[in-house]
DNA sequence: CGTTCATTCTATTAAGTATTAGAATGAATG
DNA sequence: CATTCATTCTAATACTTAATAGAATGAACG
């Protein structure tokens, strides 16, 4: 039967992609590389893991044409291909996190979305940021703000929170934001805020969340690299 | 580190439906799916595979919250749990499609999408057969066509072809669609009509493609069963 | 009760995978 | 050339998976 072989050979590619989906891991090497280019040696750290692990990963990952590399000096510099890959670790998400009760469970157990943030739409806590009522902070590390972060935040990378306290208000509310729903950068922050007397609050929408719903980014570069394949440069 | 735990915990969940999608046997399975409500036995007779092996499939699917099913009569009546499963099939598709290249290649034996449809937006189509300029048939069995189906289209399943040519106009071009990109039913029912001197042409999109543009759609149900997990009735 | 649809259990074979670790290699820097 | 970053190769262990097949079980039908 030719149409079995065909298929089977169809559905066999996209299965590849499936197979590279299916680490968290990887999953996580996605999720950073979702906040711009990293090398190897700083997803490793991130990571926590072996350099050679960290290399496997990405070897399986670069087989299904999820992320691709340039050379720069003595660093390889990792990307997504493509910002329809940064699309398709959000539809995973979403289904996980709408389908998976385990999933539900093991949420609960980070900062709450808080109550005057559950009823306002995006556009709103835009709206109240721009008007300077709220603060926004993105507690990633600064190349992360700066390759993409909302319109109107300011940086405040979780490890400087400390020594600028000073830089925020106490009179107004705080949001924090960082990568997504699944890091926990504002957590910590909002939980350190919050003991200090901060009106704080965790945003749980990272960088791609925002895209994807087209609200207001500033970016480094245009939208995305968008080109063909994984190869050596 | 408590925030490894929680992470390797959350990642693992979304890697679960990573690995559910893993295998080709799966996607086929999603994309049959995808077209409405199957019981087991049906879903063992368009894989050709054996029904012990079709149901431990559906129990990997099951397990990863992608499908449900309910008991009619003596018959297990499968579905996809929600329309964000299929979007999610969608997702891994697209960029399948667009980053594999021995993707590309297999794709190229297919039937080419017409000259004559390349050019022409979505809209511009759907208006020409509502005009009866071009009829659309759709060659999908006919329950699938029951259940959601372009508007405008006419059924026409690929099996009943050579018994209603006389239905088909000769002096129009006609626009066959099956399941999406991968379903060869439209490919044979084209080469068919072509051979026949049928001004005949493929539409790759299925109702899924269709759905995910906005495009107008005839179902049966309003839009999806929408309901927590998969578990026993 | 016998039949059909579907799942489960058993077991085997075969293949793939993650993790870890040591040793070697390649590519660029200074 | 020595160093750093990164990959590759090797190897061992352990786990998971797919496909297949025979036997048993359960659920509903008539």
């Amino acid at each position: 039967m030719e149409n079995r072989a065909t298929k089977d050979l169809l559905y066999g590619q996209v299965a590849r992609i499936g197979r590279a989906l299916a680490s968290p891991r990887r999953l996580e090497i996605l999720e950073l590389l979702a906040q711009g280019e990293k090398s190897v040696e700083r997803l490793t750290a991130e990571l926590g893991i072996d350099v050679k692990s960290t290399s496997a990963h990405l070897k399986a990952l670069k087989a299904a044409c999820l992320v691709q590399f340039t050379r720069d000096g003595k660093y390889l510099r990792y990307r997504l291909c493509d910002d329809s890959v940064a699309q398709l670790g959000l539809a995973l998400r979403h289904v996980a996190t709408t389908h998976l009760a385990e999933m539900q469970s093991a949420m609960r157990g980070l900062v709450a979305e808080p109550g005057f943030l559950q009823g306002v739409a995006r556009q709103e806590l835009l709206a109240r940021v721009r008007r300077g009522e709220v603060v926004m902070i993105d507690v990633r590390p600064l190349d992360e703000f700066n390759n993409a972060h909302f319109t109107h935040a300011r940086s405040m990378p979780l490890a400087e929170l400390e020594l600028r306290l000073r830089e925020l208000p106490r009179n107004r509310p705080i949001v924090a934001y960082c990568r997504g729903p699944f890091c926990m950068l504002s957590d910590a922050a909002v939980q350190r805020l919050v003991l200090l007397g901060f009106d704080a609050h965790k945003l749980s929408d990272g960088v791609s969340e925002w895209r994807a719903q087209g609200l207001p980014l500033t970016t480094l570069q245009p939208v995305a690299p968008a080109t063909a394949a994984g190869q050596r440069p």
